[in-house]
DNA sequence: TTTGTCGGTTTGTCCGACAATGAGGTTTAG
DNA sequence: CTAAACCTCATTGTCGGACAAACCGACAAA
């Protein structure tokens, strides 16, 4: 008597009402029926409409909540919105903290993005870009004659540079990075003294070099500086390997 | 009577209790308080605990979900998780799209982070991972044999090298576009009759030099090889900077 | 060992009530 | 005429309670 064969069913997935709602909503927000800036239905509408009840709409429109495809403008009433950065960059920075993603990792990503931001940005960055650039360069400045810390200023600038890249990819896949990054920058700016100018140094080619449209020379200044983020990191005996930490609140965020 | 000094205060933020819970139990995870697998406590305990009602607990859990901090196994028990790629790179995608990213936004990130992928596989791939690569490397050849298109395996190897890679930022990073890039291959192949060998003569390079360890032969072929993807749109005919489109469900997803 | 049954617990959904909040319209005062 | 104050109503937030459905674990029977 050989063997049954083995009948390998997959597991039934039920959906609770609740699911349901959300996903029609979702839906109806991803193909564009619901747009952007539109009031959603009131709950009671929906509830009618789906035929559950209030509570159960409530349900679904939670889960959209989280998901940033539905907000508060002002007031109550939520309204349809696109999710952006500012939803999926933090929760991705948590995913990866709670995954203990290391410094090695981070900045292996960074090595091959922030230059890649740098470049682009030689060919994209506008009039208001390069005056913003060149605000947080005095201000790094005066930071270092002062000798307050240019950790959040350097983050800021390489926020800047990538913003002027005008890459929606880039952004989204960078900046979850570059918060788990920008712990790492300012645990090792006070242990390792030259870090300071040598960032001013390196921000200053780099502005330059975009002012100019220059993206070959951009590259290559941002991979140094790049570069020299990891040997100061381990000048500091800093451990490349150790999973990073969450920054706290209000760091390095932009918006 | 000069005109009194306008105050400016931030707007109230004032949570709704069903927001409260969820930050609680939000915080409660991201601190390790409630692991990953532990079981949520029931919702009565949760009410008592909080002080507020069920349903109010319920709402705050719903938002829980749609983060996939918590998520069920079996039953109806929810219990707590870390959200990986499975809940973030689905969402990021989405978001790329909603906000309309074009081939050449994606191509440019993907340009530096399969090569990235590649180098990095060609120190951290294990005896399964390449195994895994042979086996799609058969297929690939077996498919354009039969005349079919080789658009899965592709994507599918561009996946098993970036898993191969070890890199926790990496993978995060790199699967929306993936996810993405995918209806790209699919239109392209059947407009590009020598897009296929060439993708299987490039995959069995860059296989080959993950395998015997040699990371930079990895990286150019890799860079080779996204080059010519974007070649092969170009010559398809294909609209370099108009909105990608979402892969349909069951394409190009792993798990 | 497997299947069936039972009891208890938990989750899902519904209903209804009331308070708080915000939006829009109307009235009043300068 | 305009801005501020006031009012009304609709909507959202929260609560309590009820009941059904689903699941789990324990135990008995085959």
């Amino acid at each position: 008597m050989s063997e049954p064969q083995k009948l390998h069913l997959p597991r039934l997935q039920v959906h609770a009402a609740y699911d349901l709602v959300w996903r029609e909503l979702e839906k109806r927000i991803v193909d564009g029926t619901l747009r952007a800036g539109d009031r959603l239905p009131t709950e009671m509408e929906l509830a009618e409409r789906f035929g559950v009840n209030r509570s159960t709409v409530r349900e679904g429109i939670r889960r959209l909540e989280s998901e940033g495809l539905v907000r508060r403008a002002a007031g109550r009433r939520l309204v349809v919105s696109l999710p952006g950065r500012s939803d999926l960059a933090p929760r991705t920075s948590r995913a990866l903290m709670l995954h203990q993603v290391t410094f090695r990792e981070l900045w292996q990503v960074a090595m091959v993005m922030e230059p890649l931001a740098a470049r682009l940005a030689a060919d994209a960055a506008t009039a208001d870009d390069l005056a913003a650039m060149a605000r947080n360069l005095e201000e790094t400045e005066q930071a270092l004659r002062q000798g307050r810390s240019p950790a959040r200023l350097d983050t800021e600038f390489q926020n800047l540079v990538a913003q002027s890249a005008k890459n929606h990819a880039l952004a989204l896949s960078r900046e979850p990075i570059g918060l788990l990054l920008y712990p790492a920058m300012e645990a090792l700016v006070p242990l390792v003294p030259q870090a300071g100018p040598r960032l001013l140094v390196a921000h200053t080619h780099i502005y330059r070099a975009i002012r100019d449209g220059d993206g070959d020379t951009a590259f290559r200044w941002m991979e140094k500086h790049v570069a020299d983020f990891r040997r100061g990191y381990e000048l500091a005996g800093l451990p490349l390997d150790a999973p990073v930490r969450m920054p706290k609140s209000g760091g390095a965020s932009e918006e």
